[in-house]
DNA sequence: TAGTTATTGCAAATCGTTTGCAGTAACAGG
DNA sequence: CCTGTTACTGCAAACGATTTGCAATAACTA
């Protein structure tokens, strides 16, 4: 499996661009982090290994990173005004956010495909894209509760 | 059928809250607005009856009213940063946003539901809320583009 | 009609994110 | 290796949507 490091790094060479420091810690702190974090969570990941690393610098890396079409970022309502930022997988996906701890969790659903379809012919609209995001209580917060 | 405004004023009645003639306006503007308008829009309508009207009014009224629980404040991902708000329809409906020109379309799709339950039985996660956004062009835009 | 207090307008604060700029450091070519 | 070009950085200030504190105002109640 190819890491996002090894991703951007081929894009970088491909266009005339470096690879700094920054970058590499930066690259590095999301291909371990494998959740969804916030622009922060990356920031504290990555000033552990470089004090000096300014919270601007992150955020043009992950949006140059979304640009390049190797990450993307989503806001979810139950979740303030924040983004967080998403390894691209290979496959479609779609999320539940724990509204508790904020922990994601990833599914697919061969009927959402269909719900689009259905719903392009019945109103004429053309469908690029779609979010499904389902929110409540993980597992573990579930149980958290009941005591 | 039960405008905005009456059930607004109901609401108030029942709690010693007081309709200002500021109230009034807005709710009359929400209820015309048959689309989901963001605070700024509902603002523009609102001043062509009372230049004097603020916006944080308009904001404090909309968020009251999303309290209550008569209108519902969403964010559309490829919609910038500003909420929309959407009255509260009795029945659970899910969106279409025309990256366009921003119109709404309301849709509803019986599998929707039961994604989410086969999600819960495979997670053991409690969903609570859903949101369903399809993103793309409308009818209208669609044939503009063709041109 | 007057008193109380919920609500307003205003201006300033907030929060996540973006941007301008002058300095720094990758990398290509010698 | 050394050096020049310029992509990239840190910083501080700007941003845009939304929220807030406060003193003044105006609904409603008695």
């Amino acid at each position: 499996m190819t890491t996002l490091l090894q991703k951007a790094d081929r894009q970088l060479r491909s266009q005339g661009g470096r690879m700094t420091s920054q970058r590499r810690i930066i690259l590095e702190a999301l291909d371990c982090l494998n959740c969804h974090p916030t622009a922060e969570e990356v920031y504290d990941t990555v000033k552990l290994r470089d004090q000096s690393i300014n919270l601007s610098t992150v955020y043009r890396t992950l949006r140059w990173l979304e640009q390049e079409g190797l990450i993307s970022a989503r806001r979810f309502a139950e979740d303030g005004r924040q983004d967080r930022f998403d390894p691209m997988l290979p496959s479609e996906h779609y999320h539940f956010l724990c509204t508790e701890c904020k922990e994601v969790i990833e599914f697919d659903h061969p009927a959402i495909e269909s719900i689009c379809s259905s719903f392009e012919q019945n109103s004429r609209a053309a469908v690029q894209s779609v979010s499904f995001v389902l929110y409540g209580l993980c597992p573990n917060c579930q149980s958290r509760r009941k005591n």
